[in-house]
DNA sequence: GAGTGGTCTAGACCACTGT
DNA sequence: CAGTGGTCTAGACCACTCC
């Protein structure tokens, strides 16, 4: 139907994968609608079938279209969104406090699942290291300080798929006050950080989060078992105590497709004008 | 130098780009370096030019690579991101009250570019809009509610490229209280919403941010021109006065290679135990 | 088995970069 | 100008899906 060629030199990949896009953005292919077969396209817009790949290939790198092999390609629905909230900072520290009967089942260092540990493996690692630069800054201290590095991992226990994945540093000098804190065998510590802060007399007296986004290696897209064209979220968590000194940098990540960060910033009231 | 087919049948595109991914994170291949061409790489790898293309395209989409037509593709350099505070909804909160010498020259509805706009054009769009299911719930009322929608869009004077975009949505029952808040001339509002609202007699308490991750389009990566690989932060802000009603809300774009969105969250203090 | 997309090839043509 | 990557083609071969 469409000319081969206009008078702007521009790609048929690009023209075809404009004219789905459109479609699909109007409505006129729908959440789960098969898109036309390659060999379609090609016949549509008279160009070869490798073309007509390249366009569905952009479109998968847009998040706007999922599947092949052996079946069309469809509309991808939209994602579905878990909401990961910054109020959980002040209900980790809300739970550092309680006795360990309540604390236990709340723990875990980085997440909550609601399936709390059922289907899912989990593994810590732990280890000494030396600040690096970009930890040192973090941390406001001399490159090459002492931390204790602590990976959490989780995974679907029968596809081993990522669910949930972080790092945590802490200054080696606060972490070898309570020798229970570098044990990996305390690794679901009830209460999490926290709590583990305060038995070394630390408050948390506020949270920053650094937030960006990035496209996964290949490696990172098979491990979270990614679709073509989902960034991940970078999210770093820097936790300054009630002198402002840095006691803990958390680093991320979680799939932009399945994650939506929400961050409350409670604002100052006008006392004296209402 | 490596054999062309392993026991296990990965694709050689994948084989190649991992390759050299393990050469850029391990330094051997350092930022701005060149990577082989594409002819070295099918020599080498015993593959076609094509194949040796798609490894490539492939770094490329993952941000680890830039360049090409007519020089080898490079290494990428580490993006530099600007941070863009939530403290700044209290700086903003805080101006609201100020008499209008000092709210001038801060204003404008979404950004804060140090240059504020001298190299820029600046573009607002008003129209009265009414609620879609997805903005009813964002505001909590019924579907088809009267809103105000203002569209802000920041290019670059020379080049045309998107450096700022944002839409916000009020009430339109609070728009109408103070006709000016309609009016596109005063869109360079001195003092910004925070302001506006203010002059209508409400208090913004909170704000509430919700952040995600998408790639762009291609007419996307067009207006902001984004490299390969590139994704798009989006965030939509929701504001709500002293009563918990949402009195506004916005959606704002951000490239996520030049964009570190921060969020502080303070928390309570243990006063009974120190 | 027919139809689908995924991988791969060899080669043509173009546009861009450097010398 | 030679060398580079970008676009495009036609066609081979494979793996998958669905009937």
């Amino acid at each position: 139907m469409e000319p081969r060629r206009t008078t702007a030199h521009q790609p048929v990949a690009l023209h075809i994968a404009d004219d789905l896009r459109i479609k699909i953005e109007t409505g006129v292919l729908r959440s789960g609608d098969s898109l036309p077969t390659l060999h379609e396209l090609a016949r549509d817009y008279r160009c070869s079938i490798t073309s007509a790949r390249a366009a569905i290939g952009l479109l998968k790198q847009q998040g706007l279209v999922v599947g092949g092999r052996g079946k069309a390609p469809t509309v991808r629905p939209a994602p579905r969104r878990v909401e990961r909230s910054s109020t959980r900072h002040q209900m980790e520290k809300d739970l550092a406090r309680q006795p360990e009967e309540i604390r236990r089942g709340h723990g875990l260092a980085e997440d909550d699942m609601s399936a709390s540990l059922d289907g899912f493996d989990f593994e810590a690692r732990y280890s000494m290291v030396s600040a690096d630069l970009d930890l040192a800054n973090a941390f406001r201290v001399q490159e090459g300080t002492a931390l204790l590095r602590r990976e959490y991992t989780h995974r679907d226990k029968k596809t081993g798929v990522l669910s949930a994945w972080s790092v945590s540093w802490l200054p080696g000098d606060i972490a070898s006050k309570n020798p229970d804190i570098s044990d990996p065998a305390n690794a679901a510590w009830p209460g999490g950080t926290m709590h583990q802060l305060y038995t070394v007399g630390i408050e948390v007296d506020q949270v920053i989060d650094y937030v960006t986004a990035a496209m996964p290696t290949t490696v990172e897209a098979q491990a979270w078992d990614l679709p073509d064209g989902t960034p991940l979220l970078w999210v770093r968590r820097i936790s300054l105590d009630i002198s402002e000194r840095v006691v803990e940098v958390t680093d991320a990540q979680y799939p932009a497709d399945r994650t939506m960060l929400t961050f409350h910033t409670p604002l100052t009231r006008w006392e004296s004008s209402r």
